[in-house]
DNA sequence: TTTACTTACTAAACAATGTTCAGTAAATTG
DNA sequence: CAATTTACTGAACATTGTTTAGTAAGTAAA
């Protein structure tokens, strides 16, 4: 039966065209300023068509939020290949943080924003999300086995690395470094600067 | 000449008794959440009332924004007479952690919405924020000139510092600790740990 | 007191938003 | 060819932030 999945395969085109236009939109002019009429627009749809593909806004929201797990993932990956635990460490920070300047606010709505979560209610727990903490987590538990770093409860210690550069790319993003009186070079200096002392104090 | 100055202060108390509903309710529902008429029927006036107290709902929100640096500073100064700076130093830290579990609302008003700045885009600068890490800066300063943590630049250390603490008070207030399957008992008093764990790592 | 003026406020409207629903035209099926 | 399903839309709805014209009371000057 070709038409049948012909079928699927368009409506899932279709559902895809409407996802890359919300997240360009979306990236351009941030959530809140972006109209379900102006992705419509964009799309050259009525504003009623996205309503076939998704439920609400928020569930539009939410798959261009896995959009953008899936390219901080690819970024973070990168780096699997060097060989040098807390080498490879650093430069998983690194990509991090580097994902965060050149796509904030796709960072802002993975990490920061309430509204893709709404989705995870029912399914109350945040996958996406874990996929990336744990990721984090093997590479600061490599570093622990071979006794690079201080020892500590895994989970916790993976916590307090991400919070920090979570932290510094928040404040940053967020225009709270306002505080400062930083260029944003600076700023963007500052930051990578934090995470080599971070890893300094974690060493043994 | 009384009567301009009763009506004066007459105005003023209106001005407050604007910002205190619009505080109650943006803190229970959420800056979003909250429309222009919700608050005017709160304080029984019409919404154009408050048009004349506020150009728009931007500056109401950032007058609710002073408000919550206010609180959080009065909260902060409570351990002022601490004489042991690491000390003073821990505790100024656990209260900012305190301030934001008890009031989430305004803390991410505070340093994560994008909104309140708007009114700093003339004045450039973000004068709340700044008297706040001084504060901060201060107390980390003393720390390092009794020789009591690391030697760094005071300026990036406090931003260090403050990135840490934020951090990890954001992913708890932004719900993104469902990534590590704890209570939320459990996620509370593993940020009070952290805030240990930190000043250990920066004890010389 | 009477007159002009200012102040404090509101009702009603405006444009834009997210969302729904009845209806339509085309594609598919029997 | 007829019946049904699919994909889509136009128009409406309720709600939002904001503006404007107008009103009624308070103040000041004659």
């Amino acid at each position: 039966m070709g038409i049948a999945e012909r079928k699927e395969r368009e409506k899932q085109e279709k559902r895809d065209l409407i996802v890359d236009a919300a997240a360009r939109i979306f990236a351009e002019e941030g959530y809140e300023r972006t109209s379900m009429r102006s992705i419509a627009e964009h799309i050259e749809y009525s504003p009623a068509t996205i309503y076939l593909y998704f439920k609400d806004k928020d569930e539009l929201l939410h798959a261009v939020h896995e959009l953008g797990f899936g390219l901080l993932m690819k970024e973070m990956s990168k780096v699997a290949a060097v060989a040098d635990p807390l080498e490879r460490l650093r430069l998983v920070a690194l990509e991090y943080v580097r994902f965060c300047f050149e796509h904030p606010q796709y960072y802002n709505l993975m990490f920061n924003s309430l509204e893709p979560l709404n989705y995870y209610e029912d399914h109350c727990n945040w996958d996406t999300g874990r996929k990336a903490f744990d990721f984090l987590q093997y590479a600061i538990e490599d570093c622990m086995q071979k006794g690079l770093i201080i020892e500590q409860e895994p989970k916790a210690l993976t916590f307090f690395c991400w919070s920090f550069v979570h932290g510094m790319v928040s404040l940053y993003t967020r225009c709270r470094l306002r505080a400062l009186d930083l260029s944003d070079e600076e700023s963007r200096a500052l930051i990578f600067t934090g995470v080599n002392t971070w890893l300094d104090l974690m060493k043994k």
